[in-house]
DNA sequence: GACATTCTTGAACGATCACTCAAGAACTTT
DNA sequence: AAAGTTCTTGAGTGATCGTTCAAGAATGTC
């Protein structure tokens, strides 16, 4: 017996920057074996094919994502900062050099949906789980009085979506902070009111 | 002499459309050739390259863009009711069927703002115009009593060009035109307070 | 109707792509 | 330390890509 030496996890995470970079389509396999540091062989071996490297990456991002939302929102504080502190730290994102301003997600999403509509299943359902657990947070805060009665978390939640969809494509041209944040800053508002 | 045998603005639509439904990466130059109806040769004497038959279809589309905001937006019109029209025309558009979805300057500047930055640089360009032309029309209700005199159209202009793209994002996992048109709806709001 | 000019046609080219596989390297077991 | 097993290596394969160009078709001029 012999271990494989790569270590998974650090692998996935070169390759989805490696994606994000440059697109799915338009990244390599040499690219591929040059940010991951594997062979093609034995990216093939573990992973079966590109398109099975790529599915492997979303799930990647996918958990890490789901962490640092767990984090951000921890189940006793209150909602609202959380919120507030979630929308500043994508505004830093978004801001930051390296092209992560765009959501994997999304952009696996634009660019594959048309000719993989399986991986587009997966990734909707990804996206709506993400919704859903933002809804469950407004949910929340309107359990503990921190919004009016009369709001509609699943309503709210969806506009939160849009306009999260909608900060990080503005970013991809503004990516100034003071722009970015005023922009949060208004999402917020719309929220609370 | 003898004239070119084919429509130059009708061809760029065409190619346009494939474009939006392939991405410009995967359109190969057959199916540009099939879209079009013109021969490889056709195409690289008209536009130097496939590049060159993206650019033009760029501008084809910016034209055909500013030709309907002037339409919707006529310039002796109360504003608003021309904005809540200009959304109601965008959730009519993330609607239907066809893969229009997304703008094509924004789905462009996704797929090649990291590749190219001279075609970046005009998409960037030409959202910047329709951003101003959007504030050129807020600051206009302002003007004319339609919106409270403590607005800013810069920031109210730039909080609705994110709320379109957000929402032509969001209409690609859900184009539902309930659900788009209640989003719309929020964001008109949002604007007019 | 014949010549000159321009446009159209599509087969062919080099480059690049995702992907394969057989041989060599390295680790585990005995 | 030697054998056995698994992983690693990277040159090679067929397919497809964007692009070219020389020959043929169609138009305008005399």
């Amino acid at each position: 017996m012999r271990q494989a030496e790569f270590d998974r996890e650090q692998v996935l995470r070169s390759a989805l920057k490696a994606f994000l970079n440059k697109g799915y389509g338009k990244t390599s396999m040499q690219d591929l074996t040059k940010a991951t540091g594997l062979h093609p062989g034995s990216i093939y071996c573990a992973f079966g094919n590109k398109r099975g490297l790529l599915v492997a990456s979303v799930e990647q991002y996918k958990a890490d994502r789901d962490a640092q939302f767990a984090a951000t929102f921890p189940s006793d504080a209150p909602v609202l900062p959380c919120l507030k502190r979630y929308l500043d730290e994508l505004v830093n994102e978004c801001h930051s050099c390296d092209s992560s301003r765009a959501c994997f997600l999304v952009k696996a999403l634009n660019e594959m949906a048309d000719q993989d509509a399986e991986l587009q299943a997966e990734l909707s359902t990804s996206l709506e789980s993400w919704q859903a657990a933002l809804e469950a947070q407004i949910q929340r805060a309107k359990d503990q009085g921190e919004l009016a009665a009369d709001k509609n978390p699943a309503v709210l939640a969806r506009y939160l979506v849009m306009g999260i969809y909608g900060l990080r494509t503005y970013a991809q041209t503004h990516p100034q902070r003071e722009v970015l944040q005023q922009l949060a800053d208004q999402l917020y508002l719309s929220i609370c009111h």
